[in-house]
DNA sequence: GGTTAAATGGAGTATCGACTCCGAATATAC
DNA sequence: GTATATTCGGAGTCGATACTCCATTTAACC
């Protein structure tokens, strides 16, 4: 592959990254003007409109895993539990714009994306665990509404715009829920 | 007025309470199709796309905040709070496609369903207090953080096509949070 | 520096969806 | 039953956007 092949890719990918956040009906010219390339270099890297939202998508939920992955070896898996939750809700917005862009497009999730999303949920679900055996987090709460509630909670930060002091006593109500009955 | 004119106006907003309730991205042709009418017939009584999903909205907005009426006024405010929240979150589903495919349009939401979403929420806190001084939920929350979590488990519920089982546990533990300390 | 295969860009095509025009149908008043 | 004003329906327009074609440019190897 050629070197300003590569280059271009990874500018069309970073440009997309951002104006699919911003907004996720945004039009494939909307990118390459971003990234500074011709249409048809977007389309030559990816075939599709779909794929170029997938193989954007796949990058974030990696990224998500990787922060799970690095909360449950810490030592203070019960305090990073919560940060990690936190965290993903604060920047939320432009990930669920692009999800949301890609189940409206009517387009399945393909495989790679689907792919990514599994191995994140496997990695959440060991730091939820990790932070139950560290006393920080219920034990009878399972995995299925925990994932619920950290979807819902980003959710409904991004979409009604919250004040971060609103956000975070959300959180907080949120968050006395997990914890153990005293 | 005459009287078919009526007719086809309601046949109209049923069909498409329904089809942007199904699907956000749905086209004003399927609605004229579901509704039995010629597509001119749905752009005469309503002159734009938008018009008519805010038409929908609104009435779905005002639909709620009767329901929070009715919750506060019983003789059980504590136990009709939960039982709203409940109720709303289980059937979102269709409220929030329409909200969303109104602000994927890009158009700011315009007076009507402004104006309804205020009064709904006037009605949803006036529910909360009466819950609040019933002592069924702790004091120190407020509206804010209150409607956002109602928002969040909405939103929770219907992107992720939570399991009713799932979603049961998920707001028992969104409950704990809201219950007083003991 | 020259050669060549890869990469580029922008004009062009096809499709889809919001919205309009106007002749046909129909409800209401007499 | 007829007149007429209102409503209807579908074919047509216009703009936007995903995707393609091909002449031009450019990186990489000698």
């Amino acid at each position: 592959m050629r070197a300003d092949a590569r280059d271009n890719r990874a500018r069309i990918m970073a440009a997309a990254n951002e104006v699919f956040g911003r907004s996720p009906s945004a039009s494939t010219d909307d990118v390459a003007r971003l990234a500074g390339v011709g249409i048809a270099t977007v389309f030559r890297h990816f075939p599709t409109k779909v794929e170029l939202l997938e193989a954007v998508l796949t990058l974030r939920l990696e990224r998500i895993r990787e922060d799970a992955l690095a909360a449950a070896d810490s030592t203070d898996p019960g305090t990073a539990f919560y940060r990690f939750f936190t965290a993903v809700v604060a920047d939320s917005a432009s990930k669920l714009a692009i999800a949301e862009a890609l189940t409206t497009a009517g387009a399945a999730i393909g495989e790679d994306a689907r792919k990514a999303g599994r191995g994140m949920r496997e990695a959440i679900e060991g730091l939820l665990l990790a932070a139950q055996r560290a006393g920080a987090v219920r034990a009878d709460a399972q995995m299925a509404e925990v994932y619920a509630l950290l979807v819902g909670a980003s959710r409904g930060a991004t979409a009604t715009n919250l004040q971060p002091e609103v956000r975070d006593r959300m959180l907080a109500l949120i968050y006395d829920g997990l914890k153990p009955r005293s």
